[in-house]
DNA sequence: CAAGCCGTGTCACACCCTTGTCACATACCG
DNA sequence: CGGTATGTGACAAGGGTGTGACACGGCTTG
């Protein structure tokens, strides 16, 4: 029903050009997604038939029905209609992603686009589809948090973390790239209406980064200056 | 908060001229838009107590208060900033067009005009509004920026900009093709009450653009001489 | 009960980035 | 060619952040 693979999500792309199906799929290869291939609208009904991918990257032009088609078809079905929808398009024109919107889709991308682009767009729609993670497992560059059991590690080795410092933690990875103001994280992190000075963040992040760091996973921490601080997998 | 009518946008036209009013209202009407209507400021500002219209139209002369008074209210208030807005005019003078747009209108109709020509440009207009990101990506030419992660990156490489460049570049970013003066920049990037010297920006674009240089994308900032910066994606 | 340990919040200090401004060079316009 | 607008480098002041130290309270332990 779904795609085997449980780590990572499952990306349907449905593309007649070679060149940029390539691309695209070693966009997605990298970014840590299953990839399921088709070529026109037939091909995505086979497909579709036998999988469930977690998300659709639909052509805007395909060969036989075209792609907004497609799309209207799979908002009528019940079994698809959750699937979130990105559109692939060459054309800028404001009216194609008003229409592209309007047939349900969740997001439009105008070619040519950046891989990062697309990977950045592919985790909005997809965190705005899914909530939370369901096992209380985040993992990240060889950094492991289990909610249940309470416990970090980093590449198998056992860390020891205060419980301010975890919490901290636990909120940093289940919601990456995104960077949290201090208030924020004292909203968040912090026990509701706690009287804090801001600047105890500073501290916390320090002890938090103090206690990644023999495993070089400290870099995972980001402070963006003027703005607060954010977790992220990436540079 | 919005207009109710989920399928028709929502027009709110500021007008004192009865005659006037009925013209536009019957071709607004006849377009497929719901239309709210109010002869003054204050009934501007009554409207807008408690319904979110998509777009103003508003008449240049008004009893009271002046539109473009009514206008340069209107965009200090963050809740109304990006309401999207169309001025009505008698005079065909120049000046008047660039007090117009530098009060921050959107677009400007001068009286006798056609519904088939108001009908046009707030289409236009509306088309451009909705062109706004909805999960705070921006994309240009290679270049991306993440509101949410707070990055900036052109062609997969990471960029490094400072706090003032960051905000300054997801201002253009996410109103392009549109002149803004240095006073309004000052209003609209800077934090609300900020004396600074209308030069300053200056050095802010200079050091934009050397941020944006060794990608190429500093050419994405234009200087329009005597205007002010604008930021426009094809040459 | 006393001593010690741990977690936490705050402070003070140092450092570096950011920022606004100036002065000068350069480009544009009539 | 003069005057105005803009580009650009430098600089001092200010502010944001990293970091070590410390006090306080709760808890365990002897």
């Amino acid at each position: 029903m779904c795609c085997e693979d449980m780590t990572g999500k499952c990306i349907l792309l449905v593309e007649d050009e070679p060149a940029i199906r390539t691309m695209v799929v070693m966009a997605l290869t990298r970014a840590g997604f299953e990839t399921l291939e088709a070529g026109d609208a037939a091909g995505a009904d086979r497909v579709l038939a036998d999988r469930r991918p977690d998300l659709l990257l639909l052509d805007w032009m395909l060969p036989g029905a075209s792609g907004i088609e497609l799309a209207r078809r799979l908002q009528k079905d019940d079994y698809t209609r959750d699937l979130p929808i990105i559109m692939l398009t060459a054309r800028s024109e404001e009216d194609d992603r008003v229409r592209g919107l309007e047939v349900g889709a969740d997001d439009y991308i105008t070619k040519p686009f950046s891989p990062r682009e697309l990977i950045a767009r592919i985790n909005a729609v997809l965190r705005r589809a899914s909530a939370d993670n369901l096992e209380g497992i985040f993992s990240a560059e060889g950094l492991m948090l289990d909610a249940q059991s309470h416990r970090v590690s980093a590449n198998e080795q056992s860390l020891d973390v205060g419980p301010t410092e975890f919490r901290l933690l636990h909120f940093f990875m289940s919601h990456p790239e995104r960077v949290y103001s201090r208030s924020q994280l004292l909203d968040r992190v912090w026990s509701r209406g706690a009287v804090v000075e801001e600047r105890t963040v500073d501290v916390h992040i320090r002890r938090l980064r103090k206690a990644l760091t023999p495993s070089g996973h400290d870099s995972l921490i980001q402070t963006v200056r003027g703005a607060g601080y954010r977790f992220s997998p990436d540079g």
